[in-house]
DNA sequence: AACTAGAACAGGAATGATTCTCATTTCAAC
DNA sequence: GTTGAAATGAGAATCATTCCTGTTCTAGTT
């Protein structure tokens, strides 16, 4: 397991004044775990014992302080998953159209950097602020492809 | 106004056994005339008359003719935009992570091009079947950085 | 080791965008 | 102009998410 999470983590919790509990830190552990984001039902179940009002609520917090974010696909379900400047990684997502899964990838450098021009380019020109983007490639995955 | 817009929908409706009426052309011609995407809150004031119950069925009857689709961006609310396929302009969004406003972009033919090249090494590394892209752009927009 | 004040928790009720129901109205074809 | 199916209108229902409230935990202090 990452040693540099929790810490960092913790950091972060702190920064906006608010405790690294064991509740807290058992969501990020799951989350850390999972190859992709997860829904809130699904970080229920699988943090068994503690309460989906703690959950949403928790989440909620870690998204304040900059440790989880929110990722929609194409369901009613809104996916949670830790963010890049916790991990490291930047990635986007696979989003099946028609179970809802979602999978991360990884894009090419190259894309990347044409899209960091871009955005930079949309700044100049719109006033528009770009800080981040989201990059979906949406279709059907292998398991529902059958 | 598009005079073929029309002909292209009411085919599309036709096809799937649905009926070209006159509170679904109104919607999407308020969809037509607007440069972005926008709310079930925001179609039912434009198209006064029609009750929201009725302007969501059929948005999500547009949307199973392909006429429609559903836009994400940060805040609580889908928002809804013509298809692609109806109108021809293949675009993206910059969706402002304060007031949650989405507006429309187009990018460079060269980083689509990348795209494209990326969905296809997907599908045949991860046999996922990729059908389209969202590439979003999310930062603050002019009126929210004052 | 107990005290205390504030934070976090548990459980359940409330919220609100979206979807569903069903009686009524419209439409298209005969 | 009748008829049968589809669309509409009004409101109720759904359900993921958020809020409320009383209780429990925690960190810092003595």
């Amino acid at each position: 397991m990452d040693q540099g999470l929790h810490g960092e983590v913790a950091g972060r919790m702190s920064g906006i004044g608010q405790r690294y509990t064991r509740g807290r830190r058992s969501l990020v552990e799951v989350l850390a775990d999972t190859p992709g984001p997860l829904t809130a039902a699904e970080l229920v179940a699988a943090s068994a014992s503690i309460p989906q009002s703690t959950v949403y609520r928790n989440l909620a917090v870690l998204g304040q302080a900059g440790v989880v974010h929110r990722v929609v696909g194409t369901d009613e379900f809104v996916r949670y998953e830790l963010s890049e400047a916790v991990t490291g990684r930047h990635h986007h997502h696979l989003v099946c159209r028609r179970c809802g899964a979602v999978e991360d990838f990884a894009a090419p450098s190259g894309l990347e950097r044409s899209v960091t021009t871009l955005m930079d380019a949309i700044g100049a020109d719109r006033g528009f602020r770009a800080e981040t983007h989201r990059l979906d490639v949406v279709g059907t995955c292998s398991g529902c492809s059958s």
